[in-house]
DNA sequence: CCTCCGTAGTGAGTGACGCTATCCAGCAGT
DNA sequence: ACTGCTGGATAGCGTCACTCACTACGGAGG
């Protein structure tokens, strides 16, 4: 397959398979002659992980590189991958503000109380919970402890371990796509799903005449 | 209080300010004479509402402009100002593709599955679920039909019901405030929360030697 | 009164990002 | 020889979220 029926059949603009190419983003194809290279069914699937990481995931081209790294990065083991994914896909913590150390101790304090203690200490997203648990805090919530995060942390241990039992790729880039679409989509599939259940609940909730909806 | 004060008290850059006012997302001061504006403390919870949605929601401006736009429309029912916000929360939806009818009628199913029958019809959430089911069904899970979603449809339904009964504010600002915090700086904890929790049961399934943290 | 600092507002500019368009030399097929 | 495509390089574009520089004033100090 030629760089063009590559773009054809992957729904991506030729200019920007050039564009993913130059940046290391993909691998080059084989080279048949001086003039002309031979991409596979592995370029293919690299390039819909692409679009999806970013379509879905809206991660930067620059963090696209980062997990690029990782998959080609033999001898890392399973769970070294899964943790350079989720440090890959992190977003970059907001700067601190003044309570940001508080937020640091409680968000040890909800990991711990969690029982996770195979999170590394220099998880990124240790940082990213006290960031957030900073600005939840600021705004006066949160006064009872962390342990108001109970329901959630509960859910987030339920999926987590169900996400990791899921996963049986044993080729290493197929592992990675299913951490990807592990992490990403089924991240975004899990915020849409709550914004849903509050619109049903508030409805319930506040709606004055229940559901005007007729019987379909 | 003044800009400089305004700017000053809420860790903004003062040309940033300034271009908030120009763009509506804060309202103008009370003019104390022709050279001089009075902001109070309406103003700094706004602004400081705008920063939590652009640093940890990562909204995009025009985004927030909606939903200062809801918050000033007085005569919206909570409800109906909770749903304007999910709505001016809720991403883009990616580009349809070929699966994307399969994957809608999925995404209809799930809600109706659920039980969520005050979800609106029109909802851009019906839309953002189809589009990552999409992602799903064409990566190959999921095959078993929706009913594989089980187990995060029953987390959503339980956060998106706390977060719903935990609302109690009657002033419609704080009652955004408290929305706005429950659903993005909530939702990215989820997220986070989640990560952790991977990242955690990763380590006890795949890591060869287990955790190798002295004991603290 | 004059000088000078600070203020509010405005238009233009900046830098990062993610592409996209154009150009080029070179081979393949006719 | 000519056409049409190839891969690669370079430069440019449009959007976004600011950020800078400037203006015209108002008020305080001397």
């Amino acid at each position: 397959m030629r760089i063009s029926e590559l773009a054809e059949h992957s729904g991506v603009p030729l200019a920007t398979v050039k564009y993913y190419l130059r940046e290391g983003l993909l691998p080059p194809g084989r080279w048949v002659n001086a003039r002309l290279a031979e991409y596979d069914a592995g370029h293919v699937a690299r390039l819909r992980l692409l679009r999806t990481l970013r379509e879905v995931g809206a991660v930067p081209v620059s963090r696209l590189r980062d997990l690029v790294g990782v998959t080609e990065d033999a001898g890392l083991s399973v769970h070294d991958v899964l943790a350079a994914a989720a440090a890959a896909i992190a977003p970059p913590a907001p700067p601190p503000g003044p309570l940001r150390d508080r937020a640091r101790a409680a968000a040890a304090e909800v990991v711990d109380g969690a029982g996770w203690d195979g999170v590394g200490a220099t998880s990124p997203d240790r940082e990213n919970l006290a960031a957030a648990l900073e600005v939840v805090m600021s705004s006066g919530a949160l006064s009872g402890g962390p342990s108001a995060l109970r329901p959630y942390v509960e859910a987030a241990d339920t999926l987590g371990r169900l996400d990791v039992t899921s996963l049986d790729a044993e080729d290493p880039a197929a592992l990675m796509e299913q951490m990807v679409v592990g992490q990403i989509v089924f991240g975004q599939i899990l915020l849409v799903l709550r914004r849903l259940a509050e619109e049903h609940h508030s409805s319930v909730r506040f709606r004055d005449p229940p559901p005007p909806q007729p019987p379909r």
